[in-house]
DNA sequence: GGGCACTCTTGCATTATGCAATGGTTACGT
DNA sequence: ACGTAACCATTGCATAATGCAAGAGTGCCC
């Protein structure tokens, strides 16, 4: 990929190498943790779908909400929201009440068993990465704390202006 | 685990661990990862749905291939792949036809216009981490790709042995 | 030649999805 | 205070995605 020889010979453009190199890094990474991911999904995935599961992190993440967040937050209709909730509830994964304060809305919620499964999802997640991470060689680590940091940062600064979506597919934790 | 209390990750708390820090830095490069492949899809979203995407990008990496490969690949019921199939050939997104040394299998294949769908996602996706890349400070980016490279050789390592299957929903390119 | 494994294909049921219309509830303006 | 507009949940309708199971064609091996 990247030869020698980065001579930067126009502007304050930088070296168009570096940053390939850097995002093929990136995407290689993405892959693996994409793989990582859904394998820590196939421990649920007999108890709830995926996009269900989707519904319960959201849940998880941003506590009681009403259907129309949802459904903006999942990017989708708040119909299918809406029968995604009936299943959800039917199962017994989350609690629907009128919200007392406005009674156009109704307030969606985790059980106890829709939070058990949103955690063994991500216990699984993490330990799989843990693992990783202690193959890797130690004094590697904190390089990779920094590093990530960095891009992290960069790639948070815009993202209000952008208002990203939850993931379209898998939400993490 | 965490009920709703947003997690401190690195900073703020001590890190127990080492492993802990690096592992909560992974993750939250992999919620931005998967943010950015979500809205590197909305652009084809009007043209194929998700799964009908995943099965393209198989067939971009893997060439020609035959239905129950492709179905493996894609870990859904051959049926399913199968009518997936159907509609994204009767868009013309793909080419079938009977392979003539081996008259029970069918071989599936990218059509121009297939081919052009992946290539427009892909490289937005490419085009939007480069541009963070490009906000990173230029003496972090090295620094990154070291990182990134031990910790995906940390994670390819073993999956020789798992035979991770692709992304359950995102396939990235 | 016959069984057997492999492939594609189709029928059936459930879930996911969006659009559009309906009815209840709140907010706002005059 | 009244009426209208905006907001919200809900349901009807159509299409896509999904898995299981059964059926039909094809190739392989003994």
């Amino acid at each position: 990929m990247a030869q020698h020889a980065p001579e930067p010979a126009w502007d304050a453009e930088p070296p168009r190498d570096d940053v390939d190199a850097v995002t093929s890094a990136v995407l290689t990474a993405s892959r693996l943790l994409v793989a990582i991911s859904a394998r820590s999904l196939t421990a649920v995935e007999e108890q709830v779908t995926l996009p269900q599961f989707r519904m319960l992190v959201v849940l998880a993440t941003h506590g009681e909400m009403k259907l129309v967040s949802l459904a903006g937050r999942l990017a989708v209709n708040s119909s299918t929201a809406m029968r995604m909730a009936d299943r959800l509830a039917a199962a017994g994964l989350i609690d629907r009440r009128v919200n007392p304060a406005n009674r156009r809305e109704i307030a969606l919620r985790l059980t106890g068993s829709g939070h058990r499964i949103v955690d063994d999802v991500t216990a699984h997640r993490r330990r799989e990465i843990a693992a990783i991470v202690t193959r890797m060689p130690a004094d590697q680590r904190t390089g990779l704390v920094t590093a990530l940091r960095a891009f992290t940062d960069a790639g948070e600064e815009p993202s209000a202006a952008v208002a990203t979506r939850d993931a379209l597919s898998i939400d993490w934790d």
